[in-house]
DNA sequence: TATGAATGAGACTTCATTCAT
DNA sequence: AATGAATGAAGTCTCATTCAT
């Protein structure tokens, strides 16, 4: 009468005696010079489990989605996984590394650039240049903005830590943000915070419903809309407008 | 080096054959007159019930959270669960049942009334009765709103189905009302579905910023400005305005 | 070419959330009276359990005995081994629990007696005391003893924890009665534990031969060998001795 | 509330078809003259891979030590263990060759000594030629007679049978001197086989304490406490004693 | 020759669900 | 009606052993 799925559960860890272990994951020291048959099948192998891990979280959700799942989605056997990931953990973090990373750097100097601004004209364009910055996450790591939409809000469990991070890190950004574009008397809102959260929920729904084809419209018409619909509210006018 | 939690898993063991299967789980008739002691009895044990859950999926996920743990939440032992609920998806869909109920009856009537609508004044009314009719759910089913914005972005899997149901409703509603609202000429936007997302997406996270104690300004603040936001954006002016 | 054998080995613990876990396991008010099915039931798997648990461990070895097989052998499944102990380790505290309290009492009883002891046939009475404190252990509980014997030179790595546990208490246990006896002049030797040491030792040995079937002579025999051998090398004479 | 600890699992994969295995391990003909360097290096390599797996055993038991760890700590990958020894069964088979052998030869010596013997004095030459040929072997391989004792008391399975061997070989060979003793008067016991296991008991007890730093006294003062008693109780007499 | 990747059996443990008491 | 015991599938992780590089 109710439909039923599967979800996984993640018993604990191993600790044996933490002065005799010795995490033999990812040693530093390869055998074979870099490039050779043995590197370049560890890069495919990892790529693969990236990818198949990818796609399964999409589709059922980091939590649902199992080890062995991924594994064989990878053709590998299940034992293989722990070759390459410490965890399920590890791989959502190695996932979601580089784009935490470009985020990182895209807020940091748009944040920067925005301190020095002194003009409308000015500020435009920091926003432009953050929008530019992340424009290559969106198209290099289209799946992964994808998963971080569908799992940012839930709670921090387990494999969804490095979620959380980046949840915080885009949130704490927004609102810094916000804070400098008021300071700076470049938007005329009561509480810079609001506006963040309320420029950083719309964004995100708005790119999950154009991810998962539930709203068809152009890309570009969809951003100038956006883009009209928050300066305006926000009280940004363009230059030698009345 | 990472954090480890636990994950639930739901087997699919559904019923070994179907034609023997006594469905005796929460059988809709029952000894005792309504109200009596009997009846009275099981009100409160499911109210219990409900309660434990609910606390217990806001902090750990719906996923993540076990039938044990939710009757001892509820003072129960594990096997009573079954006697109340059929499974945790049903807990669940009882937990929206109402809420989805209240929001389907709002939309339906702003929607009917959006209609009807002749000039701006009554279409801020409609918007406003919205409003009106959605505000009693936050208020009686805070806790659960809060869950509905928690897990709503995740995949339809297992025990968050009614959850999907939900967001369907809304995402739905949403679209229909802004389409209303452009064809009657109250707002000016390319594409109605953008700004309906837009909207969706910001009053949600700003709902879950001020749940989540992120927020702290007003409500009224936050509502006004959001108010203020996005029907600037979206091109409404007040009567009179040039 | 040379003898495999299997060894299981032992994954780490849940922690999930201290807060929110619950050790489920033998909870203290349980349904049914004393006495009644439930009760009489859980008794006797309890004992299964443990019957089954012991046979393998001696002749496997703790280490080497898997939970599945000591399930197996008390004709339970597997995860119902978890409902009546949290852990092989555990299920050896539970086994060696009544022994060691009872070694615990005779050599608190003996010391005691001997350090009141004047002469030389009041240390005998005391001895001879603790050799009868002892042997309703070794009587009822055969098995363990054996079990200790096989296991009590190991290093404590996990499950053999408990039996580490009572190696300390027996050595401290027979270094303080020497330290006694010398004190009073009882026995004459230049160090005490050297005794102590060499009559555990003998003492377990001979015993492990004959729990081992490997000498069959009468009991009886053993015993007064034994005790004319130590008694002898230790310096007590009987009285009137010249 | 227990301690864990992880123990690794032997499985008994033995060949797939014996007619095709190649058993490419440890091959007897060896390419470099003896005493090149190929053959020194592979000299090196197997003595570090016995010290490694030696000190690990001490400290966690043989059945808790894993490959990986022993080819770790010789320097190696986990891979070129099986180029040194077939299985962790023949590494400890290693180690404990050069033991048994010198036992074996020690005994052997002994015993036929005693079986000429005539008087007293002569006896206690034979049993101190014995000692003497013990001696060296707890000099030289010090640490392999204390794995032997922490080994010697479980059940033979898998990696431990070789100390199982050496068990029996000790085990008897007491047994035959204290027979072929007992038969040329040389002590006067009821059974000799009683005190065989008393004295190996005792000394193994305290041969363990004293390695394990639970016993400080002086090494000298212990043997001759210890043969004193045991003579005493044995009823050796010194010459001219009456 | 040495390395470490791959495999896959199998150990531990959890938990949804059923069912005797 | 309530309880909690039992079941067994499923998930995580380990490790002996083989094999490509």
């Amino acid at each position: 009468m109710s439909t039923k799925k599967s979800t996984p559960r993640t018993p604990a860890r191993k600790q044996r005696d933490s002065s005799v272990t010795k995490k033999a994951s990812a040693p530093s020291r390869r055998p074979g010079r870099p490039g050779g048959a043995r590197d370049e099948n560890r890069r495919a192998r990892t790529e693969a489990l990236r990818k198949a891990a990818l796609g399964l979280f999409l589709v059922r959700g980091i939590e649902a989605v199992t080890i062995d799942e991924i594994a064989e989605g990878a053709g590998l056997a299940k034992g293989s996984f722990y070759r390459y990931f410490e965890d399920k953990t590890a791989l959502v973090a190695a996932l979601f590394a580089p784009v935490t990373q470009h985020v990182e750097q895209a807020l940091t100097r748009c944040e920067a650039r925005l301190t020095e601004v002194k003009d409308r004209s000015a500020a435009y364009a920091a926003y432009q240049e953050l929008a530019l910055g992340l424009l290559p996450i969106a198209l290099f790591h289209f799946d992964v903005v994808r998963l971080y939409l569908q799992e940012s809000r839930g709670p921090s469990e387990g494999a969804r830590a490095p979620v959380a991070a980046l949840v915080d890190l885009v949130e704490r950004g927004a609102v810094r943000l916000s804070e400098v574009a008021v300071e700076h008397g470049i938007v005329a809102v009561a509480d810079p915070r609001i506006t963040a959260h309320a420029t950083v929920g719309a964004i995100e729904q708005l790119t999950l419903a154009v991810l998962r084809g539930r709203l068809d419209a152009a890309p570009l018409e969809i951003v100038s809309t956006l883009i009209r619909t928050i300066m305006d509210g926000v009280g940004v006018r363009p230059e030698g407008a009345r």
